[in-house]
RNA sequence: UGGGAGAUCGUUCAACGGUAGGACAGCAGACUCUGACUCUGCUUAUCGGGGUUCGAAUCCCUGUCUCCCAGCCA
């Protein structure tokens, strides 16, 4: 029983936002022919996070919403940190989360010729120059925020000398570091960005797709406009962090005279406790603090999607953040009610002990087994039921019991009635415990046969339903109980590894009813009363395996947690 | 002590000169064969100081705080 075999959960209209009211702004005044056409810009230098996905969902959330088209395009202009592994995540992921690109697939080394060409066009027209300025130099030269730049002694070569110069750069006459091409503009600028921003530099690096065909690449600020202009972009959005490079994106395609398309900044996602770096991301990886790009505890989306997260989930989460010009930082708890509300969807129950304690039933007949019904999912009979073997030796989760029941405690402890789901009412008799640590090692009950499937033909109540396994028939299972990977709230953002959670992963001996043997990798369930849980690449026949993608909310850990505030 | 941007419940988004609203979180109940789900109710906010106006979160002035920028990264 798959999660698919529940209807998706419905989509909520999306709140409006600054961005969709400049597109209906533009559209009323017939800017740009009345088109709409985004882009997704990725840099293949790593794999894309959660925080991607706001970017991704409004970029093709917009198109899609204004009839218009979303381009997904690869920024790769620096060959010594892309690579081919990210370019195939990155395509697998923007189409997990369920969009698509149809043929617009674009590379901006397609356009290198073209920005080649574009380059010679600025130096033809004196806008730009060959600088032999080294790297420490033109940072000396760049100023400082209260003083203005000093201009390039090479910044008035002359037009021959700096296509002759450019050209022999193209032809790998000069080694790394030794040449820019930089454009002219204003070194009193008191925005860096205009200061003669460096256009190519001198890389002698194999790229993903060109190989050695080059070995100048352009930087990204000479590069993002003009592709944006190439692909007819209208709405070019991006980061905050960007809003000062707006007004090089805006010098570069005037000075072309080519479509301009208009660059919006908005504010990138943060999470609590959750970092979204991918230098930091990448160093995990390295470092192997995680077990890769898809550990289900990294918040890229193939470790989300490994650890039970739905693309609807995501998309939901996304759709309801909001989109703004503020520097804020969203709870971790937001994303995982989204979660909670697809999973409670569709997720087929089951039931399944993650950490078992032996029950055994003494007035029930050794070797006797029972078939029991249990529905699959309380609010869409259509996905039917299922039968749960029964028998005289059980197991309970171990927090199910307690010999010394605390105030609201209302589970078994002993002497108490509790109801086995879809089984029988059961009466904790005695408990058998370890002669030298104490530690209880059996509880007996006897249960009361009127009460077969759940229901008291007298009509008595318990206060409490609790899940069960029979211990002959159950299935041994691993579940790997994850928790955020930092403990700051920042995420960790100065000594990131000194933040780390020690219990991020804990693997737990558990128990499953045998309903789940051949399910396949993927599958999501709910755990009744514990929580969604998926099944890891990991798991095989031999050896099941399954993730906790959520727990449930749990009211009585709040309870118990208060009553003895030590924790 | 340059430039750019931003400040509204604990968090986040809205209100676009006319009753500060929603979501999450929290708290209290109801319901329940999942202490889940669902439902009900409640608490809490306009960065400070001046103006303009019948009326200001919104307009003006001023101050404060936060974020980004000195890569041949994106």
């Amino acid at each position: 029983m798959s999660i698919d075999a529940a209807p998706e959960s419905a989509e909520t209209p999306k709140p409006s936002n600054f961005i969709r009211d400049i597109i209906l702004q533009d559209l009323q005044n017939g800017k740009h022919g009345g088109r709409v056409h985004t882009r997704f810009p990725p840099e293949p230098n790593g794999y894309l996070h959660i925080g991607h996905a706001k970017s991704i969902c409004l970029n093709f959330g917009l198109a899609q919403e204004f009839g218009g088209k979303c381009n997904l395009r690869f920024d790769d202009t620096n060959p010594s940190k892309e690579e081919t592994e990210y370019v195939d995540s990155i395509i697998e992921d923007v189409r997990w989360l369920g969009f698509d690109w149809e043929d617009r697939l674009f590379y901006a080394s397609d356009y290198f010729e073209q920005l080649h060409d574009w380059a010679v066009q600025l130096i033809r027209a004196g806008k730009a120059f060959v600088c032999d300025l080294t790297a420490e130099q033109v940072r000396e030269y760049r100023g400082t925020p209260n003083e203005p730049g000093k201009e390039s002694p090479y910044r008035n070569r002359s037009v021959e000398e700096n296509l002759d110069l450019f050209a022999r750069m193209r032809a790998g006459e000069f080694p790394d570091g030794s040449r820019t091409l930089r454009t002219k503009i204003d070194m009193a600028s008191p925005n860096f960005n205009l200061r003669d921003p460096v256009m190519y530099r001198i890389l002698h690096a194999e790229h993903h797709r060109t190989g050695n065909q080059w070995c100048i690449y352009p930087m990204y600020d000479y590069t993002h406009g003009e592709s944006d202009s190439i692909e007819g972009i209208t709405h070019s959005i991006c980061t905050l962090e960007f809003e000062d490079h707006r007004p090089l994106y805006d010098w570069y395609v005037e000075n072309l005279g080519i479509h301009h398309p208009q660059q919006i900044e908005f504010d990138r996602l943060n999470l609590t406790n959750t970092m979204l770096s991918k230098r930091k991301l990448l160093m995990l990886v390295q470092k192997g603090i995680v077990s890769g790009w898809n550990d289900p505890r990294m918040p890229t989306l193939s470790g989300m999607r490994r650890r039970g997260y739905s693309p609807e989930a995501i998309r939901q989460f996304c759709a309801n953040i909001g989109v703004s010009k503020t520097n804020g930082i969203i709870e971790f708890s937001l994303l995982e009610y989204y979660l909670r509300e697809d999973l409670n969807a569709r997720a087929a129950r089951v039931m399944a002990v993650v950490d078992p304690i032996k029950v055994i039933i003494d007035n029930y007949p050794e070797g006797e087994t029972e078939q029991l019904e249990a529905v699959n999912h309380p609010d869409h009979p259509e996905m039917g039921n299922r039968l749960v073997p029964f028998s005289k030796t059980l197991y309970i989760e171990r927090d199910d019991f307690r010999e010394d029941p605390p105030k609201q405690y209302y589970r078994l402890s002993p002497g108490r009635e509790v109801r086995l789901r879809y089984a029988y009412f059961i009466t904790c008799q005695r408990v058998v415990k370890d002669p030298v640590t104490g530690e209880v090692l059996e509880i007996h009950c006897t249960y009361d046969p009127a009460t077969r499937g759940g229901n008291a033909p007298d009509g008595r109540k318990v206060k409490s339903t609790i899940h069960w396994v029979s211990a002959e028939h159950a299935l041994d299972m691993e579940a790997r109980i994850y928790e955020n990977l930092f403990l700051a709230e920042g995420g960790g953002d100065d000594d990131f590894l000194a933040s780390l959670n020690p219990n991020s992963l804990v693997k737990m001996a558990g128990k499953i009813e045998p309903s789940v043997r051949t399910a396949p990798a993927g599958t999501r369930y709910q755990f009744e009363r514990v929580g969604y849980f998926c099944i890891d690449p990991d798991s095989s026949p031999a050896g099941l395996v399954f993730n906790r993608t959520v727990a449930l909310r749990d009211t009585w850990a709040k309870i118990d947690k208060a009553q003895k505030p030590k924790g």
